[in-house]
DNA sequence: ACTTATCGATTACATGTGTAATATTTGAAG
DNA sequence: CTTCAAATATTACACATGTAATCGATAAGT
């Protein structure tokens, strides 16, 4: 896994349209946030060029264009921050992560299967 | 739950010292991060003032010296926290969260166990 | 070939954060 | 009461972040 950098709140809203589709120009990822976030073009501009400056972003020129597309791969952004998460709030420990978002969180019956699966499989794998 | 002020990473050190015992002088706080961080004293002054400010740490004077205790209570903070990771990483879907947790993360046959007991109480609830 | 609409690049600016040092106040010691 | 040590308050400063506007280059249209 590369070195993944930081990546802030409002950066990750930018990966997270890129991960999704990728190359993708900064007005197709505008359009793409303008359903949920609410910045000027500008700003996602601005965005775009702190994540290509921090290497989570790459592009390529088409025309006068740039098609940028993640350098970094969203699984391993995930786990770095959930990693961060759990050791920041829950100093580390899983389990009690873990039981206190069962505890809080809804659920469907159908979830619930499917975790139980999962922890079945952990079982077995000891 | 009164309105939690966003605390920052190093701020939170400082408030789990404080949930776990308080009220408590400045320096016995710096003492108790001693052992885990790496900070100057003045450092974690003014990470209490900051806390302080936030109102997230209140204090009462006693002598020459303060001491400070927490305004807001854990569960709220970590709920905050986790809210706000799971919109952020995970657009809020809860069962993907977990599962990426189970799969990653070492659990032993107890834990497992635990956490299957809780699956079968929220299924029981529906 | 020129002008113009647009792109990306550069600049802006307030606020937050990490990481402290200096200044000021004040309880305690003599 | 004066002095000193120690505690709090104020100030510092660079970098990150949210949120954009302006500048300069250039492809596209006429």
């Amino acid at each position: 896994m590369k070195n993944i950098p930081r990546i802030s709140e409002a950066e990750w809203q930018v990966m997270k349209v890129l991960w999704r589709q990728s190359p993708m120009t900064a007005n197709a990822i505008a359009e793409a946030l303008s359903a949920t976030a609410s910045w000027k073009p500008k700003t996602i501009k601005t965005l775009i060029a702190r994540l290509v400056k921090k290497e989570a972003v790459g592009f390529e020129k088409q025309g006068r264009e740039y098609n940028y597309s993640p350098l970094v791969k969203e699984a391993d952004c995930v786990e770095v921050e959930s990693r961060s998460f759990l050791s920041r709030i829950f100093d580390g420990a899983t389990q009690p992560m873990l039981a206190s978002f069962l505890e809080k969180e809804e659920l469907s019956a159908a979830e619930i299967q499917e975790l139980r699966k999962i922890l079945d499989k952990k079982e077995g794998e000891e």
